[in-house]
DNA sequence: AATGAATGAGACTTCATTCAT
DNA sequence: TATGAATGAAGTCTCATTCAT
């Protein structure tokens, strides 16, 4: 007979695509980029080594992938939160706290997709991101200026400013819930209000950083 | 007579030690720590290899102590600059500054000590710089409470910020200096006007941010 | 009904293993046996992986089977102009031109048939192949020495003397059409006339060392 | 105590360079350059898979200089037959003799540095083996058509002919000693006087060719 | 009977660490 | 004690072949 049910396995192929991506990001988020080895995906995903690379053409074109993946939606909440309605502090206090609660809901997720040093084609994905959210808070500063709620800055660094110290509270070494190795591959959940009690100080710090007043 | 052959002996071998914690520190601040292999260094530092060994008990052993040797400087510099006389706010930007310029004038490596992902066993020894830092921040900024300088908040946490704002923007793939990838082993060497230029605005930002006023 | 069915089916899987053995063929022709993999092959014949196999026990019977597909017609017309009318010397010309124009026309697959090495079931057919040239010149000096138009000479190695020559003048790296690599995929294309100036040194060499007379 | 017995190193290293190369020629000279495997190598030559690294930069470097090595002798020993006293046909018989009896001693190793493809770095040195017999070959020629003792022809389209026709007959499948796979890793030792009886046949065939006489 | 995704052995290469000299 | 060659585990990637659909 001819060939059928290409339907099924069209949809069997994707979903192996997609249990691999999610198996590298799942590395990823345990150990970091450095240690998510195409081996060991492709063990957690119950496929062999070359299935890795019928669907990605490189361990570096499979990161690239795993990092766009698990960046888009974050860039595009802020963004959101950003492009919104309302005053331009108001809505870059949405903003942050948008950022800061994400990332701390998985911080070596998050910490990996921020500072660990990674491939360059990889690099290429992470620089990308960081540029998103920097243009994104940067446009929203300039904008600020331009409407009066906020004073004359160079909104460039401003808006790295912003994500410099979102990022470290959250998930440098220093924060709360880092005191231990990123080597760890267990990291601990915080409760909401736990959360709360992080992100608040953090955004009015930001804050009072853009505008020079007290919040 | 025996003795003065230890004696020689010691300071020879104390030498050669420290040759190599100064070669390995060169690597890092030309690659990073990704880039620094045991036999480069040795090469390096003209000794054999096992020698490095003989100084130190692993990899992580040696770039651990090189961790601490270039750590120790910058955080005692700061620390200067945060326990001398004036109001809290004007040690704080003089020490931000130090912080500040310092990462200029070697991007990679502090970028190294800030971000780059390394053994556990380093990885260790960051902590406590990054802690170190924090530290001092900290209780500067508690300080400025105390006395009134400052307006009620986390200390921790504006600490925490304060260091990653800066290092993010000195740093980062964000940063001006910064926007070719990390592998580069060649970072451009910035003007004094040019890092002024750049540093101002961090300080201002990272003033508001813990003062709550326009600075 | 059920017979011309049968028929239809059977033409259509004579036509597809057609199609592979000649997309066989013209990636040997491209790169060589070694750059012709199977899935490439099917790529080309526009069947899937698997639909080889069905045609083709492994990849070596592919290939012994493209050898002796290349290889039928060109030992064919070499033996149509030796066994053909006239003195042997006479007919040894022709098919030593034939032989040569012939390869100039295909360099690369020329090459492939005569003196890459392969899987030892295709190296079968290379034996067979060379067998048949040898064969063929043999008969055909063994049929001058007996007519007189031939010294006396150990026919065999005559034979083998002419397909070596011709062989490493036309294909080899030495051949001047081949001073690059054999990795190359793509060859010069020779005009006619450059090509006869190639060949005629060529015949007269192996023509002088058959009859031992400055032709 | 410091560093000592450094002369005996150096020949244990030398030593162990070169048990990789004869290895790796051993290798070549069994199977061909398809057949050697930097492992098997190292298993051969009793080292660990690192050291043949430490030796040699890649696998194409340790069979460029195995090429080299079992190609410099092979060159040299013909030359020395071209560029001695003498009538040039003389000279020509003198060398091929060589250059025949020699690769009869080792068919298979003969053929791989003469027709086994390899990879482009090795090919590199083909060529330049291949240029390098031409060359003393058609030298000669040129100069035997000075002298008078050749009649004109093209020499290097002769030159040519002469490697191919002693190529061939020597170590082609169509070769007595051939009549077999080259994937054979066992290749029959012949007698002397086997020898002989191939050589000769084919050195008149070569000598009837340049000289347009009988011999 | 055709499909083509999946398989997995096997090839090359790197580099932290060891150990005979 | 210093040397630096040797080690070998581990990692990335290829490609002939199989097999569920």
């Amino acid at each position: 007979m001819a060939y059928r049910e290409t339907e099924k396995m069209r949809l069997r192929k994707a979903e192996i695509r997609q249990r691999i991506l999610s198996c590298a990001l799942g590395r990823v988020a345990e150990g970091g980029f450095r240690h998510a080895q195409i081996n060991q995906v492709a063990e957690k995903a119950e496929v062999a080594t070359g299935t890795v690379y019928r669907h990605f053409e490189s361990k570096a074109e499979l990161f690239a992938e795993v990092f766009r993946l698990a960046t888009e939606r974050e860039v595009s909440k802020v963004g959101e939160a950003l492009n919104g309605d309302g005053p331009v502090p108001q809505r870059l206090e949405r903003a942050l706290r948008q950022f800061a609660v994400r990332a701390m809901h998985g911080p070596v997720l998050a910490w990996s997709l921020i500072a660990e040093p990674v491939d360059p084609a990889v690099e290429g994905e992470r620089l990308a991101y960081r540029h998103a959210y920097a243009e994104l808070f940067e446009r929203a500063i300039r904008e600020g200026i331009g409407e009066g709620s906020l004073p004359s800055q160079d909104a460039r660094l401003s808006a790295t400013c912003l994500v410099g110290a979102v990022a470290e509270s959250l998930v440098g070494p220093l924060a709360p819930t880092q005191q231990t190795t990123q080597q760890d591959t267990t990291s601990p959940t915080l409760s909401e209000a736990q959360i709360t009690d992080l992100v608040e100080p953090i955004i009015t710090f930001c804050l009072q950083g853009v505008t020079g007043q007290r919040r």
